[in-house]
RNA sequence: GCGCCCGUAGCUCAAUUGGAUAGAGCAUCGCCCUUCUAAGGCGAGGGUUGCAGGUUCGAACCCUGCCGGGUGCGCCA
């Protein structure tokens, strides 16, 4: 959605920076909405329209062919203030619109909608402009080279990643690449606990293995970790084997008695496994951030004792407790146990106060649904520090639960069971791309369920490779091209243009020219499925005109246009696989 | 019991954030390879958007109340 905000004419959305390159008529939205608010403004001057009003003039995409390229409902919003009928108050706007190159025609339609139709210059404009901005074509500068920060996966260093780490993984990097791509400087971060009771589990799990004890052992830890992979980490201890990871190195020491050395080894080795899993996943992190650092750089006691100054705690019961009912929880919360330790949001707390003083002007937190308490707490600390950090800092994207499906049965994960299926394995068996596509390509609160035989089974059928097969077969006309010894220039083509006379021809260019605004509106929301939904949209417009037209044909003229085209649509094709970390294979 | 998320075709999910006749993919059925890659295309069937009210020109979307699923509600992380 596109807002116009008549009374100051400030416009918020992010195309109007680009209004100023004349010659280029895109995007169309925006351009759409100033001939609109000059209709506006005319019909004010003549007293048809109230002359003070706050109306948001809204364009939409037309979902309807029959109901041209762009349509606004402008009329239907403002019959009410202008005292007049829709339909009435509709062509009033119609007449009072500015001629433009831009549009070939209007109609007025069902309840007093106005239908733009785009006309032929427009979209050998449009076409054009794909083909100068190249991997740029979508992207635009909302964020001016503000500073963004990310955290996302952040799991702890207790077992290899599953298929909910892998979820937020692909969705969190889809997010940087989104936020990335409008104009965001954005650094990838990876928080973990390296020093808490899970590690200390994890420690005595290892060492149990390396004493040669099993699961079945009365000595076995209460709540050891059972899988597997501690057999392989205790032996690799008891080898002396180094492992280096992203942000760890250590040296097992053999020394089974040895606790705070098999704590090391057991963090870095499984950071290390996180790592190859993430690689595999092509997700890559800028910052590893440790909790343990939070208390030896002393950011712990730092927040507390400010947290104190400000007034906002109190003793009760042997414990400190935060007065975070002031800021909307339902309840105050320990903040410091009767045993003198920190309840585990302190240190968040201290996190995100480090995350606002290295400049952070927007922090994005993606993480699993079943952590969304801790959204109410975080805040509620921020605030209590009173560092003019904003209300709604940071951002929350929440992923809800993956239902893993094997063999018609839902496998349960359970780490200290051991019986779980690692994202390596789902990379291993279905694809890297395939993986990340399933994951990234639905709305990230509603749950999914992740069939793993159909996705193997059936792997010709994934949607994946319905849209990048799309980019392949573009790739496999200009081969075609080359071996029938002809050749094609851009400036050939780009002067060819007028010769897309088909309808399908300029659907697909409007389709184009929507990725744009695709792209800001799944950036601003944090939302990368849009983009799969788009690319889907595309791929299938792309397959049936492929079916419908040949491209090269006789006619030099219009093959040229038709290759110009063909090579436009993969020029958003890739931009969008790009921006959903996926391939765009040439050949497949 | 309270908070948050979800409920859309047989299944998995969309729906440009309040717009026009709710759309795709699987699955089912019928067509199209001598033509740039059939990992493709064309067509058919499939819906009281969980239920009931309300708000307005207009609701899958917003409000209220139910029903159902998930997840939180520790001086665990």
């Amino acid at each position: 959605m596109t807002y116009l905000h008549l009374g100051n004419h400030f416009c918020d959305n992010p195309f109007q920076l680009n209004h100023s390159l004349s010659g280029h008529f895109f995007p169309m939205k925006p351009q759409i909405i100033e001939l609109l608010s000059a209709a506006v403004a005319t019909l004010q001057d003549d007293g048809v329209l109230p002359s003070e009003l706050s109306v948001s003039i809204q364009v939409e995409n037309t979902r309807d062919k029959a109901h041209g390229d762009l349509a606004t409902n402008l009329a239907l919003m403002l019959a009410k203030p202008a005292a007049k009928n829709p339909r009435e108050l509709a062509q009033l706007i119609v007449n009072a619109l500015p001629v433009s190159a831009l549009v070939e025609k209007t109609d007025i339609a069902g309840p007093g909608f106005i239908n733009f139709y785009l006309s032929d210059a427009s979209t050998q404009a449009l076409v054009t402009q794909v083909i100068e901005q190249g991997e740029r074509y979508g992207h635009n500068s909302t964020g001016a080279g503000r500073l963004v920060q990310v955290e996302f996966v952040s799991a702890n260093p207790t077992g290899p990643l599953h298929i909910g780490h892998g979820r937020g993984a692909a969705v969190g990097d889809s997010i940087c690449r989104l936020l990335e791509a409008t104009g965001w400087q954005v650094t990838r971060e990876f928080y973990y606990n390296d020093a808490g009771a899970q590690i200390n589990n994890l420690a005595l799990s290892v060492q149990a293995r390396c004493q040669g004890l099993t699961p079945d052992d009365e000595r076995w830890p209460e709540d050891g970790y059972r899988g597997e992979y501690i057999v392989e980490l205790a032996d690799s201890f008891m080898r002396g084997d180094t492992v280096q990871s992203e942000d760890q190195q250590f040296t097992g020491t053999g020394n089974a008695d040895d606790l705070e050395a098999i704590r090391h080894f057991a963090v870095a080795y499984l950071r290390r496994e996180q790592d190859l899993d993430l690689k595999a996943f092509d997700v890559n992190f800028d910052v590893y951030f440790l909790e343990s650092s939070l208390y030896d750089d002393g950011k712990v006691d730092a927040a507390v004792e400010r947290l104190i100054a400000n007034g906002y705690t109190y003793e009760d019961g042997g414990a400190l407790w935060l007065r975070t009912t002031d800021f909307g929880d339902d309840k105050d919360r320990v903040m410091r146990k009767k045993d003198g330790g920190y309840t585990y949001f302190v240190p968040d707390v201290a996190y995100h106060l480090d995350k606002w003083q290295r400049g952070f002007a927007r922090v994005v937190n993606e993480q699993g649904a079943d952590h969304h308490s801790t959204i109410t707490r975080v805040r509620a600390g921020l605030q209590a520090l009173q560092a003019d950090i904003p209300t709604g800092w940071p951002d929350y994207v929440l992923h809800q639960m993956v239902t893993v499906m094997r063999g018609g049965e839902e496998v349960k994960i359970s780490k200290r069971a051991g019986s779980y299926v690692t994202l390596r394995d789902l990379i291993d068996e279905v694809g890297r791309d395939a993986t990340r596509y399933f994951l990234v390509a639905r709305k990230a609160d509603s749950q999914l369920t992740f069939d793993i035989d159909l996705a193997r089974s059936q792997s010709s059928d994934n949607p994946v490779y319905y849209i990048q097969y799309a980019h392949a077969r573009v790739c496999s006309i200009f081969r075609k091209l080359a071996e029938q010894s002809g050749s094609w220039h851009v400036s050939d083509g780009l002067a060819a243009l007028s010769s897309l006379a088909l309808d399908a021809e300029k659907d697909l260019v409007v389709l184009l020219g929507r990725f744009p605004e695709v792209v800001n509106n799944a950036a601003a929301q944090h939302e990368p499925h849009q983009v799969a939904n788009y690319l889907r949209e595309l791929a299938g417009d792309f397959h049936t005109y492929y079916n419908s037209e040949k491209t090269l044909v006789d006619d030099s003229e219009v093959r040229n246009a038709r290759l110009t085209l063909a090579y436009a649509v993969r020029q958003v094709l890739a931009n969008g696989l790009t921006l959903l970390g996926l391939t765009a294979p040439e050949v497949m």
